[in-house]
RNA sequence: GCCCCCGUAGCUCAGAUGGAUAGAGCAACGGAUUCCUAAUCCGUGUGCCGGACGUUCGAAUCGUCUCGGGGGCGCCA
């Protein structure tokens, strides 16, 4: 909608150079945007003002000229020079009816577009190491780059989503052993729990899981021989849990990728020997470094320890090779907030490898305040008593728990209150716009009872009847939905679609409450479901972006 | 000390590529249901866009500085 407004411009400008009233022959980089005032118009630019220096000539007088040439297309009304310089274009109203019969026809297609190309994008997130539950912000990396896909591939991008599995390493190493502690206490040995061990209830849980699968055979085994043992067994289990809470929580990945066949496949070793043929390692106080102060990053980083080991980035490193490797046009890491830190180092990988490091995108998801009726809940990961995903869906339930994460921008802190996302107040937002559609459904349902006639055309004669001023400002709505996707895909930011419908239910109840839908007056009926109807399309449309559902009824 | 994010109405937040008189929701108060779902609607008002300077025809938006909040900071992950 709004890109043939710019080609309308653009030919107006064009046209305009060859008839010899303006110098200027390349259009500058004008923008379209919709107004914001109702007196403004359906759309604006600012391309006057633009080429007034370029023309030497007040922006007015040069919008004056312009002006005639949009006036002059057909679906344009008029066409009117405001303010600075500003030329705001009418559209005349059949341009906008002509969204619903678009909405009718593509339904669940309405919004898509093919902005992305089919360009290929990777989305890594949660990536939670599996020493314990997901808890509640994992949650939210979780709805946010799942929506982020659903939105990339609706714009047309070919994405994949990756769970990256830190199954290496140390705290493998202590998952192991308190798991194994926690299994010789189970068959009666008294036990010292160190300091630094995973305290959580549900290692006991996989320690009595483990008892039941295997008897008694370790339990007095030596502790070095016993902690790998324990800490696959653990590892995996808890993968798994992993595995359900997402599902549960409606989250499916395309590809799990293992710290740990990385490792053994050789991929950290050859890593580290491609950024040394490059040059850009040393050694020093007995250790590997890299040195990435070379590509933006503020210190170097070491990769090899003194003690020969491994670091966790040296796993990172073999990691984002990879990934830029396999051939995506961007590569998305969606990690909280606490990660930030970590940005510079990867792009200085990305950039020491060859590539122009605006292949990677970074979304960084802020903490989650969880709060029971305006009172913080506590949480305290130490204590081993933080609030889990699991808690939260099971007691709010999954479409509350989406669509509250996906209510503010993802690096902005979320107030999370769980008594108000389970309300069934007006206050709710889930509910508003899920209510929205379900209400439109029972419309529906009533009209077919009522024999009313559910319209299968568009004549103009039936689109006519849509003359009232909220009618019209819902189908311009209705209209930029493709533009709310594609933009919110372009930006990387998942919340502007929920914004939008929230907007969409905001117009739509007052709507409904004011005007009756099935009446007397078939014609005037059959109008108005055709526009409920597209409401309910562009409704479900959106909320299966963001992966909530919406019900016929509630 | 250095780096990153944030600062917009009482609260929680939107704000497009820099555009016109900066917007919602909540909270507060008052109202609406013989009629398609009241999980809804109608009405009542609030801003030094943290501050200063700069760039620009034009700045909440870009730059520098500053104040306040949060986070990170060489061999943790």
């Amino acid at each position: 909608m709004r890109q043939g407004i710019a080609d309308i411009i653009r030919e107006a400008l064009i046209s305009a150079h060859g008839d010899g009233l303006i110098k200027t022959a390349e259009p500058p980089a004008y923008s379209v945007e919709t107004s914001k005032k109702e007196e403004f118009g359906d759309y604006s630019t600012n391309a006057a003002m633009l080429l007034a220096p370029l023309e030497k000539k007040g922006p007015r007088q040069i919008a004056g000229v312009i002006k005639e040439r949009i006036a002059a297309f057909p679906q344009v009304e008029k066409c009117e020079v405001a303010g600075p310089g500003f030329i705001n274009i009418f559209l005349k109203k059949s341009y906008w009816l002509s969204v619903l019969e678009d909405i009718v026809r593509q339904g669940a297609g309405f919004g898509r577009s093919q902005t992305g190309a089919g360009r290929r994008v990777q989305v890594e997130f949660v990536s939670a190491n599996p020493t314990g539950p997901l808890h509640i912000g994992h949650g939210r990396g979780a709805a946010v780059g799942d929506a982020l896909a659903n939105i990339l591939k609706a714009a047309g991008y070919d994405v994949e989503k990756e769970y990256y599995i830190n199954d290496v390493g140390r705290q493998m190493n202590t998952l192991g052993r308190s798991v194994f502690l926690r299994h010789q206490e189970l068959l009666g040995k008294t036990i010292t729990f160190p300091e630094d061990s995973y305290k959580g209830e549900y290692i006991k849980e996989v320690a009595a899981d483990f008892i039941a699968k295997n008897g008694e055979k370790y339990r007095d085994a030596p502790e070095d021989l016993a902690v790998p043992v324990f800490s696959r067994f653990a590892g995996e289990a808890l993968l798994e849990r992993i595995r359900t809470d997402l599902k549960d929580f409606g989250v499916e990945f395309d590809r799990w990728c293992s710290e740990k066949a990385l490792v053994e496949k050789g991929l950290v070793e050859a890593t580290i020997d491609e950024i040394k043929k490059r040059g850009y390692i040393y050694e020093a106080e007995g250790a590997l470094w890299f040195r990435t102060t070379g590509f933006g990053d503020d210190k170097d980083r070491v990769l090899t320890k003194a003690d020969g080991s491994r670091t966790y980035f040296a796993s990172d490193i073999a990691y984002h090779r990879d990934k830029v490797e396999r051939g995506f046009s961007t590569i998305v890491d969606v990690w909280g907030a606490d990660h930030h830190g970590y940005e510079g180092r990867v792009r200085a990988l990305v950039k020491a490898l060859g590539y122009d490091d605006s292949v990677l995108k970074v979304i960084f998801i802020q903490l989650v305040a969880l709060l029971r009726n305006g009172v913080p809940v506590p949480m305290g990961k130490r204590e081993g008593e933080f609030v889990t995903l699991r808690q939260v869906m099971d007691e709010v339930g999954v479409d509350a728990c989406r669509f509250f994460f996906l209510m503010r921008r993802s690096d902005a802190h979320l107030d999370f209150d769980l008594e108000l996302a389970k309300s069934q107040a007006p206050e709710n937002p889930v509910y508003y716009v899920q209510y929205c559609h379900a209400r439109i459904k029972s419309i529906i349902g009533f009209a077919k009872e009522k024999g009313a006639v559910i319209p299968e055309d568009f004549d103009s004669k039936l689109l006519s009847r849509l003359d009232q001023k909220e009618e019209v400002e819902i189908i311009k709505h209705l209209g930029s939905f493709g533009e709310v996707v594609e933009r919110s895909a372009a930006a990387m930011e998942p919340h502007r679609v929920t914004f939008y419908l929230m907007e969409l239910a905001g117009l739509f109840h007052p709507y409904y409450n004011k005007n009756r839908v099935v009446t007397e007056d078939p014609e005037l009926t059959a109008a108005r479901l055709l526009l409920c109807g597209a409401v309910a399309t562009v409704a479900a449309n959106g909320l299966r972006l963001l992966g909530v559902s919406a019900p016929d009824k509630m």
